[in-house]
DNA sequence: ATAATTTGGTTTATAATATAAACTTGTTTA
DNA sequence: TAAACAAGTTTATATTATAAACCAAATTAT
């Protein structure tokens, strides 16, 4: 009937992350933390979440001097996204 | 940006239950347990929680000598309902 | 030069949440 | 009349989301 939503992405900020980086080639820490308006801290936390189930990876390195965090989706993670959305809509369908 | 998604909807079995009663007149506790696959407890407790936040309102009777809790959808939850599914496709769009 | 502020984060503490297990009350069946 | 079932509720637990506090390095102000 509902499928089960997998609870990595029916997060509110972890889903946000996800659908920047979907758009996007790659975005670094700053950038997501503009696009979605977090504190530092809890953008860190849930951008380790999503790099622990394999969704997005994170590479480390600087711009100029600064440090930069740069975050892309993996297949696995497109995926993820796809399915989720999909099953929402189970969801949702009845609010249309 | 991303816009806030209300918390009260932003749960896999409360959303279930209301896009049950979006569908119905109305729906019974046993009927709602059916459809989400929830357990009782599970669904008592947010049950609870729909009902405290005005979105659904809770009818106690007897069908026969079995206690029966009826619930229904009210314009507030039904709104609701509504505003949370024009937010969560914001976050979406990426994944179509 | 050095003190203060900003940048780009991470770690840790807390409060809220979802969830199931255990329990209750009454009814039906063996 | 004992056992099993129905329809829930209460309570305990484990997870989560989130922000506050912290840190290191770079930049800016004095």
């Amino acid at each position: 009937m509902f499928p089960k939503l997998d609870p990595l992405l029916h997060s509110e900020l972890r889903l946000a992350v996800m659908s920047v980086l979907a758009g996007v080639e790659e975005a670094d820490f700053t950038y997501l933390k503009k696009q979605t308006g977090a504190t530092s801290g809890n953008l860190s936390v849930q951008i380790d979440k999503l790099t622990a189930a394999g969704y997005i990876t994170v590479e480390k390195g600087f711009k100029g001097k600064m440090p930069r965090t740069a975050c892309r989706i993996t297949p696995a993670g497109a995926e993820a996204f796809r399915n989720y959305v999909d099953a929402l809509k189970t969801y949702l369908s009845a609010g249309e």
